[in-house]
RNA sequence: GGGGGUGUGGCGGAAUGGUAGACGCUACGGACUUAAAAUCCGUUGACUGGUGACAGUCGUGUGGGUUCAAGUCCCACCACCCCCA
C-alpha cells in the first residue's frame, strides 16, 4: 500500500478535482460569517516570480484556514492588465497589446493554478476587458458629475526626436528618452485630474482607524499627504494691484522677509518683470522649463534665481523688498510662491547668501546675550521675536498665532492648513489604458459620454511606431464623433487614464464580478466590503493604497455606502531575495550556473573573486530562481512550506535550496507517518483524556499544544514560520510515540493533517484519503484544544540564587507558593550554593521559578 | 536633515520582564549499504576544568540605568535598511 511521495502527480489530480467539485467557489448568501481575504492583483508579465508565490500562498493559507473556522470566504483574483509592457511589446514586435496580454494572463493563470491556491476563478476581473473598463469609465464620470475630475495645463515629458510624450518609466536617470536617446524636455499639455486633495484631511485623519494596518505603511501615507498648519499672507506688488500669495509655517518670521521669490512659470512673472530684466527673465524660464522637477529641488544643487527688477512690500512693515524667481520653487506647488526669510529658513539662508540678499534676524534664543551677532547658519528654532514692532518680546509659537490674527484684522492674511498632497494627474497620453470618456465639442465644451453608450472602447488593430502622437490621437474615425449633447461634429478625448485608476476600484468587482448592469451591486458590497484581509507589497504603500482609500471614501460619499476604508487588515510581505554574485571590480553579475567552485566563487573570466549576497531577484542581478522549476522538482507544497518558514512574512526572505530541501524531507516525514499509520490498518478513534497512560497523555498534551500553538500563530499577527514549527514538533511526537495503536495516536495523525491542510493543501487531502475518508479535509472543521489534555502534573522548577540559574526540580504542577519554597530550599542546587548564607529575601513565581537573594 | 525600522550561534530565525537560542539549515560523528544517494540516530553559542555524566565563567550591536531577575523596560551612542526632503 505504501507508495512515494510524488508531488507532481498527486498535486495534479487535486487541483483538478477540486476545479470539478467547484471546492473554491464563493458560497453566495448563508449564515456564515463573511471573510473577504485579497492579494494585491499582479500585472501579467507572462511569468510567475517567487514575489507572486509568496504573497499568494500567504493570502491562500489565510483564506483555508478560514474556511475551516466555519466563514464562507471570498479569495478571487484578477489581472491589473493596461499599462506600458503592452505597447513595448507592440512597438518592438509588433503584437497587438490586447493580445499579448490575453496571452500572458493563460499563461500566468495556468502557473498560478499549479501553485494549489484556492481562487475562485468564476470572479476572474481583468482591468483591460472592456466589461471591467466600462466601468472604470463609469467611475470617472462620477467624478466628473461631483466636479471632482477636471482639466488643467500640466507638464510632461516630450521627446523632440520622436514627437512623442513619454512615461516617466520611458525616461532614464539622465533624463533621456529610452528609444531615441533624446534629451526629455518638458512640455505643457491641458490634462485630466482627480482631485484628491479635497479628502487629503479625511485620508489622513481615518488613518486612525486603521489599527490592523503596519505602523510604519500609515507614516508614509501620513507623510506623503504633509499636513502644514500655517498663513496665506499676501504681499502687493509696486505699481500694480495684483499682490503676490505666499503660505508659510513660519508667521513669526514675517518681519525677517527681504525678498519674495515666483515659480518662473508663474503668470504673474513676467507681469512684475521690468522692461531691462524681461531678455534674462525669458532666458532663465526657457532654462528652467528644460530641468525636470527633481533636479530643481534636489537639496544639494545649488538653488538658482534671479531678480525680476518688480518689487513688492512687506505689508508687515511697510519695506520695498525685491522679486526674484527660482527654480526650486514649483508653480504647481502651494501658491507657487515663496517669501524669504533668510535668517530662520536653511535653504533660503543659502540662496540670499549666494545671491547677495540681505539677511534679517527676527527670531533669537532666550535670554540670547548679543542679538546682532551675524549668523553663520539660519537659527531654525524657537525663540523670541524682535526686530519685529509691536511684537517684539513675543515667543516666536505664540507670535505664530499673532502674526495671523493681525493679518487677518488689517486684511493681507489669514491661517490656513496645506498639503504636501497633490491632485492626482490621471492623463496619458498612450493608447493601452482605459479611454477617458469625453468628447470635446466646440460648441459646449468637455461632454461626458452617456451611460448607455459605455464603453468608450479602444480601437482593434492600431498601428504602433512610438513616434508622433499617441496612436488613439491618429485615428481619425476612432476621434470624429458628434457632440452627445448638441450633435456638432466634437472630438473623443484622446488620452487613457492612469492604470492606477483601474486597480483603485477592482476590490469592489469581485463581490459581483459577472454584472452587466452597475460596477458594483450596492447589496453585495455592503455585505463583503471591506477587505478582511489584505496581502501585498511595501511598493505599494503609498500610491495604490491611497488612491484605493480616495476612491473608496468618494463611492462611500456618493452611495452612501456603509464603509469608507476598503481594507480592514494589511499585511505588507517581505522581498524574496536571491544570492547574488557579482564582481566588484567589473560591477558584472554573474549566474549561478557559470561559477565552478560555489565555496570559493571566482569570474569565470578574469578569475578576480566574487562578491556574495543576497539581493532582491529581477532579471538584470540573474539571481532569480523560476518557481515553475521548484514546483516540478519539489511540489507546490514545498514550496509553500518553504516560503512561509522562511522568515516572518513581513521580513525579506532569502532563497535558500538547502532550506527547500528541508521542507522537502519534512513533508515526506509526514507522508512516511501518514502511510505506515495506514498500513497497519490502524482506525481514527475518538481520544479523550480518561484512563491514559502516561505515554498517551504526553502525546495527547502534544497534539493540542500544537492545536493551541498553530491556531494562535495564525491568528491577528500572522507568524506562519512559527506555526509550521509548531507542525514539525507535532510530527517530532508522533514520531517518537511508542503508543501508535492507541486512539491518542490516531487523534493526533488525524490532527496534523488537520493543521497542515492550510500550508501543504495537496498532501493533506491526498494522505486524507488514504485514511479512508471521502470528503474533502479542506471542509473539515478547525480542531479545538481540548484543555483538559493541556494539564499537566509536574512542571519544571527553576532554582535561582541572585537571580543566575543553578538547577532545577520537578514539582507538583498545582502547588502553592509555601511548599514551593519550601521544595526550592531543600534542592540540591539550593543547598550548593546558598549555603549557610543568610537568605535575604525569597521571590516565588508559581509555575516558573524560586529566586534567593543572598549576600554577595 | 526629519520620520520609521532592524541588530540574538556558522546561517534563517524562536523567546506574556522569569531556564536565551524553539523549529529548521549547515557542519561533524555514527548506523544501514560492496559503495554512494536517500533514510535513521547523535553532537553542534564561546571559553575553562574533567576520561565521563557534569561543573563553572562569559554571551542577544556598544556604554550606562531600573529590577530579586533585562534580548525584552528607560537613557545615550554605533551600524545597517526603508521612506520623505
Amino acid at each position: 500500500m505504501e507508495s512515494r511521495y510524488t508531488p507532481a502527480s498527486l498535486e495534479n489530480k487535486w487541483q483538478n478535482t477540486w476545479a470539478q467539485q467547484q471546492l473554491d467557489r464563493t458560497p453566495d448568501h448563508n449564515d456564515k460569517p463573511k471573510f473577504y481575504a485579497l492579494s494585491m492583483f499582479p500585472y501579467p508579465s507572462g511569468n510567475l516570480h517567487m514575489g507572486h508565490v509568496r504573497v499568494y500562498t500567504i493570502t491562500d493559507v489565510i483564506a483555508r484556514l478560514k474556511r475551516m473556522q466555519g466563514y464562507r470566504v471570498l479569495n478571487p483574483m484578477g489581472w491589473d492588465a493596461f499599462g506600458l509592457p503592452a505597447e513595448n511589446a507592440a512597438i518592438d514586435r509588433g503584437v497587438q497589446p490586447a493580445k499579448w496580454t490575453d496571452r500572458n494572463i493563460d499563461r500566468m493563470r495556468q502557473q498560478l493554478q499549479s501553485l494549489g491556491i484556492s481562487f475562485d476563478w468564476d470572479r476572474e476581473v481583468t482591468t483591460c476587458a472592456p466589461d471591467y473598463y466600462k466601468w472604470t469609465q463609469w467611475i470617472f464620470l462620477q467624478f466628473f458629475e461631483t466636479g471632482l475630475a477636471y482639466q488643467k495645463e500640466s507638464a510632461v515629458n516630450w521627446d523632440p526626436i520622436d514627437q512623442t510624450v513619454l512615461a516617466n518609466e520611458q525616461v532614464d536617470s539622465e533624463g533621456r528618452s529610452w528609444r531615441s536617446g533624446a534629451k526629455v524636455e518638458r512640455k505643457l499639455l491641458k490634462q485630466w485630474f482627480l482631485k484628491i486633495t479635497d479628502y487629503a484631511d479625511r485620508l489622513l485623519s481615518d488613518l486612525d482607524e486603521l489599527p490592523g494596518w503596519p505602523d510604519r505603511v500609515k507614516t508614509m501615507q501620513a507623510n506623503w499627504i504633509g499636513k502644514s498648519t500655517g498663513a496665506y499672507l499676501e504681499f502687493p506688488i509696486v505699481g500694480r494691484d495684483d499682490k503676490i500669495g505666499v503660505f508659510t509655517t513660519r508667521p513669526d518670521t514675517v518681519y525677517g522677509v527681504t525678498y519674495v521669490v515666483l515659480a518662473p512659470e508663474h503668470p504673474l512673472t513676467l507681469q512684475v518683470t521690468t522692461s531691462d530684466r524681461r531678455d534674462a527673465v525669458e532666458a532663465f524660464i526657457q532654462e528652467v522649463g528644460e530641468e525636470s522637477e527633481i533636479d530643481r529641488t534636489a537639496e544639494d544643487k545649488p538653488k538658482r534665481g534671479i531678480p525680476t527688477g518688480g518689487t513688492a512690500l512687506n505689508p508687515f512693515t511697510g519695506e520695498e523688498i525685491p522679486i526674484l524667481i527660482a527654480d526650486y520653487v514649483l508653480y504647481e506647488y502651494g501658491t507657487g510662491a515663496v517669501m524669504g526669510v533668510p535668517a530662520h529658513d536653511r535653504r533660503d539662508f543659502k540662496f540670499a547668501r549666494e545671491n547677495g540678499l540681505p539677511i534679517k534676524t527676527v527670531i533669537v534664543p532666550e535670554n540670547a546675550e548679543n542679538p546682532d551677532t551675524e549668523l553663520t547658519d539660519a537659527y531654525t528654532e524657537p525663540g523670541v521675536m524682535v526686530n519685529s514692532g509691536q511684537f517684539d518680546g513675543t515667543p516666536s509659537e505664540a507670535g505664530k498665532q499673532a502674526i495671523i490674527d493681525y493679518a487677518e484684522e488689517q486684511g493681507f492674511g489669514k491661517a490656513r492648513i496645506q498639503y504636501r498632497l497633490r491632485d492626482w494627474l490621471i492623463s496619458r497620453q498612450r493608447y493601452w489604458g482605459a479611454p477617458i470618456p469625453i468628447v470635446h465639442c466646440p460648441e459646449c465644451g468637455a461632454i461626458p459620454v452617456p451611460e448607455d453608450q459605455l464603453p468608450v472602447q479602444l480601437p482593434e488593430d492600431v498601428e504602433f511606431s512610438g513616434r508622433g502622437l499617441s496612436p488613439l490621437a491618429q485615428l481619425d474615425e476612432w476621434i470624429n464623433v458628434p457632440c452627445p449633447s448638441c450633435g456638432t461634429p466634437a472630438k473623443r478625448e484622446t488620452d487613457t487614464m492612469d492604470t492606477f485608476v483601474d486597480s483603485s476600484w477592482y476590490f469592489l468587482r469581485y463581490p459581483d464580478a459577472n454584472n452587466d448592469n452597475a460596477a458594483f451591486d450596492l447589496g453585495k458590497i455592503n455585505d463583503w466590503m471591506p477587505v478582511d484581509q489584505y496581502v501585498g507589497g511595501i511598493e505599494h504603500a503609498i500610491l495604490h493604497l491611497l488612491y484605493s482609500r480616495f476612491f473608496t471614501k468618494f463611492l462611500s460619499d456618493r452611495f452612501n455606502l456603509n464603509f469608507n476604508e476598503p481594507f480592514q487588515r494589511l499585511l505588507t510581505q517581505g522581498m524574496v531575495q536571491g544570492m547574488t554574485y557579482k564582481n566588484p571590480k567589473t560591477g558584472k553579475y554573474i549566474p549561478i550556473d557559470q561559477i565552478l567552485n560555489l565555496d570559493d566563487p571566482s569570474d569565470p573570466e578574469t578569475g578576480e573573486p566574487l562578491e556574495v549576497f543576497y539581493e532582491k531577484m529581477s532579471k538584470s542581478k540573474l539571481n532569480g530562481v523560476d518557481p515553475l522549476q521548484v514546483l516540478e522538482k519539489y511540489g507546490a507544497d514545498t514550496a509553500r512550506m518553504f516560503i512561509l518558514f522562511k522568515a516572518p512574512p513581513e521580513k525579506d526572505l532569502e532563497w535558500d535550496d538547502a532550506d527547500v530541501e528541508g521542507q522537502y524531507r519534512f513533508l515526506n516525514r509526514v507522508w512516511r507517518l501518514v502511510t505506515d499509520f495506514a498500513e497497519n490498518g490502524s482506525e481514527m478513534k475518538a481520544a479523550n483524556n480518561d484512563n491514559l497512560s502516561k505515554p498517551e497523555k504526553d502525546l495527547r498534551r502534544a497534539v493540542h499544544t500544537a492545536i493551541a500553538e498553530v491556531s494562535e500563530d495564525l491568528q491577528g499577527e500572522y507568524q506562519f514560520n512559527t506555526a509550521v514549527s509548531e507542525l514539525m514538533k507535532l510530527s517530532n511526537a508522533l514520531n517518537d510515540a511508542k503508543c501508535t495503536d492507541s486512539p491518542v495516536y490516531a487523534e493526533g495523525i488525524e490532527t496534523l493533517l488537520k493543521l497542515l491542510a492550510p500550508f501543504a493543501p495537496h498532501m493533506a487531502e491526498e494522505l486524507w484519503h488514504l485514511l479512508g475518508r471521502r470528503d474533502s479535509i479542506h471542509q473539515q472543521v478547525w480542531p479545538e484544544v481540548d484543555e483538559t489534555a493541556l494539564v499537566v502534573d509536574e512542571i519544571t522548577l527553576v532554582i535561582q540564587v541572585n537571580g543566575k540559574v543553578r538547577g532545577n526540580i520537578q514539582v507538583p504542577a498545582e502547588a502553592d507558593k509555601a511548599t514551593l519554597e519550601k521544595l526550592a530550599r531543600e534542592s540540591e542546587a539550593a543547598q550548593r550554593h546558598v549555603g549557610d548564607k543568610e537568605i535575604k529575601k525569597v521571590i516565588v513565581v508559581p509555575k516558573r521559578l524560586v529566586n534567593f537573594v543572598v549576600p554577595k
